[in-house]
DNA sequence: TATTTATATAACAATATCATTATATCCTTA
DNA sequence: TAAGGATATAATGATATTGTTATATAAATA
């Protein structure tokens, strides 16, 4: 059983909705707190949460920039894949 | 993006130590509930309720054999992309 | 230095998930 | 049709997750 924890870890933490747009979001390139929130229509916090959720599971970073945070995906290549196989996966589904 | 509850409803139901276990097994073939029980060292009723979360989710199916219960992969090659594309970012990233 | 803007954290109530125990159901066979 | 094996379900308590509100921190600027 080998990172069977760790995998499992990653797919929960991508496993909620608005952690999956951000994902999704974030393809595009880098978003500061107030884009995501504004994208998403959710509160300052839970934006900060979520984010704060995928940066402890290694799928974002962020860098500072003056007054503001930027969020991007860690490894946008593996993110893109695997979002690519997913919704193969779900559009053949239905 | 409509599908992203469906997506992430599918990472979710992955996002589990006991259930991503369950569908790595379950790549080499069908298994019924008690050799997944022992494979897993897990109580029958656990192992029960798991299967039951993977089938509501679209992962799995089973057929009953007489007195047994046989759990596969739905769509085993997609779950087998998606295990290895997992795999890979977990290595790379450690 | 005081104010403003952007983001993070704490506290909390509501809900969901989890594993366990006990019991029920389904099928085979005696 | 009764008994036994295999699986499912119900009930439950413990823990985790979620979103909200309120507050704190950090950087820019007045």
């Amino acid at each position: 059983m080998f990172q069977n924890q760790d995998t499992a870890s990653l797919l929960k933490a991508l496993g909620h909705p608005v952690r999956l747009q951000i994902a999704r979001e974030l393809i595009s390139g880098e978003k500061c707190v107030g884009e995501v929130e504004n994208m998403l229509s959710i509160s300052q916090a839970n934006t900060s949460q979520h984010l704060s959720i995928l940066k402890i599971n290694g799928i974002v970073d962020c860098v500072r920039k003056g007054n503001i945070k930027c969020y991007f995906l860690k490894e946008p290549g593996k993110i893109k894949r695997l979002l690519a196989v997913l919704e193969k996966a779900i559009q053949e589904k239905g």
